[in-house]
RNA sequence: GGUGAGAUGCCUGAGUGGUUGAAAGGGCCGGUCUCGAAAACCGGUAGCUGCGCAAGCGGCUCGUGGGUUCAAAUCCCACUCUCACCGCCA
């Protein structure tokens, strides 16, 4: 969430960057409210002051009769506030985080700038297959009964595709601890405070996150939110920061809403595994760190010798925590494209910087030497998305005979070289 | 899941209704002493927040949320977490 104060003094500001972030909060509505409760908790203080300095001694009991009505005035003042506290917060949590000066200002959430591409979609000498009839030629996924136990959108990996997950598991570790990133394993659920912090929104609609039934608990969509919780109320150094994190966990999303989407095979399921990495940072080195994590992505998947192209997020595509959000966009050769030809680019990472519109929520600072205290930024990336990374591997590395090439990097830690029938 | 004990400031730990936002010790910071250091001694040492240029004045916070009361760290209720033992289990 953005700082009150902020948008109290910054209001047109505000109001500016929610209409390019195509968000309809109502600032008005906020500023009202944030008024009216501030005007309100000044008439309790004033009241509890009163009540304070009296009760404080033993009061006469004149003084304990006059005290029993400002007691009174308080729980009745108090109660009228309530309602204004829970719209004010509701509303606060849905203002998005400021926009990066350098994001592209559009309403059109594909208009996503290329900021790199230096590899040309994969040349195939045949017509080559999708990821979907791959797996059935050479068994490797089973749609079916995943449907039958567990619903649409679910899926057993077999045979070299499990081995592959954890392949790609270790191959990802290797790579983010040779930057100094320290791997975790983390739950895979979390408790929708955490998720309300990290600017997810567990309720309304649309919402992408599973709740379990008689319990504060969510199945986590990313460990974004468990890495983020993690340092929830906690005060660091500024010579502890960076923190780097690199963490594997499940992810579950309801796809709600996500019909007209590419939806094919694992490209869009309900549970994946991924391979997060997560920062905290001081505000003056977070776009450092984000570069650095871009970099990373971009070592992992040169390794995988999957082609990608790198995209900026405009604002229409902006998610409400971060300021600016690079993708890496993989060469799918089995997705069809708009022009009806095979073969797309499409999302395999993300990483963003949300500067310090989670760590305000959760309340996690920094003080630096001369005693300064200010909230950490935070920061995620994706190191891999075992989902989609399967997808690129099988579809760019299909061979003429049906096999499938396994990239080098991940040999050895899967054992073989290819998937052949 | 059951039973019992517990949760207080940076740490240990006292505190069962009224100048207790909190004893004491430790730690840390400053000072005296010393060539310097240690020891000893003296002093200081919570966070968040509202108003204010400031000095300062207020509010909130003793696991969390409610309740009782003029007044709650202290009494009552619920919950969470920690520890021990039992049960169950990978």
């Amino acid at each position: 969430m953005l700082d009150i104060k902020f948008i109290r003094e910054n209001a047109e500001l505000i109001r500016e960057n929610c209409k390019i972030r195509l968000s309809d909060v109502d600032i008005d509505r906020l500023l009202l409210l944030d008024k009216s409760k501030r005007e309100l908790e000044a008439k309790i203080e004033d009241l509890r002051a009163q009540r304070n300095k009296v009760s404080k001694n033993k009061p006469t009991p004149e003084e304990i009769v006059e005290m029993k009505q400002v007691g009174a005035e308080i729980a009745e003042a108090e109660k009228s506030l309530l309602p204004f506290e829970e719209e004010f917060t509701a509303l606060l949590f849905q203002v998005p985080n400021l926009t990066h000066k350098s994001v592209k200002v559009s309403d059109d959430e594909d208009d996503n700038p290329v900021v790199e591409q230096k590899y040309k979609p994969t040349k195939f000498e045949f017509k080559p297959l999708d990821h979907v009839q791959l797996a059935e030629k050479l068994d490797l996924i089973d749609f079916e009964r995943a449907a039958k136990v567990s619903g649409a959108k679910f899926y057993y990996l077999k045979n070299e595709l499990a081995v592959l997950e954890f392949a790609l598991i270790q191959y990802a570790l290797s790579v983010a601890t040779k930057h100094g990133f320290t791997p975790f394993t983390t739950p895979d659920l979390a408790k929708r405070e955490i998720l309300a912090c990290m600017g997810f929104n567990p309720r309304g609609e649309a919402t992408q996150i599973y709740n379990i039934e008689n319990s504060d608990l969510s199945l986590i969509a990313t460990a974004e939110i468990t890495m983020g919780g993690y340092h929830k109320d906690e005060l660091f150094k500024a010579v502890e920061l960076p923190k780097k994190y690199i963490a594997v966990s499940h992810c579950f999303r309801t796809e709600a809403g996500s019909y007209s989407k590419f939806s094919k095979g694992t490209f869009r399921v309900h549970q994946f595994t991924k391979i997060e990495m997560f920062q905290y940072t001081t505000p003056e080195n977070s776009e450092k760190a984000h570069d650095e994590m871009l970099v990373i992505e971009k070592e992992l998947f040169d390794g995988l010798k999957i082609p990608y192209r790198v995209i900026d997020h405009c604002t229409a595509d902006l998610g409400a925590p971060s300021i600016r959000t690079f993708d890496l966009e993989a060469w799918m050769p089995g997705k069809p494209n708009k022009d009806g030809s095979m073969g797309d680019w499409a999302e395999i990472t993300s990483t963003s910087n949300c500067t310090d519109y989670q760590s305000r929520a959760l309340n996690i600072k920094f003080v630096d030497d001369s005693g300064k205290k200010d909230f950490v930024h935070m920061l995620n990336g994706t190191a891999i998305a075992n989902s989609r990374a399967i997808i690129a591997i099988m579809e760019n590395g299909q061979q003429s005979d049906g096999s499938i090439q396994i990239p080098e990097v991940l040999q050895k830690y899967t054992g073989f070289s290819e998937i052949r029938r």
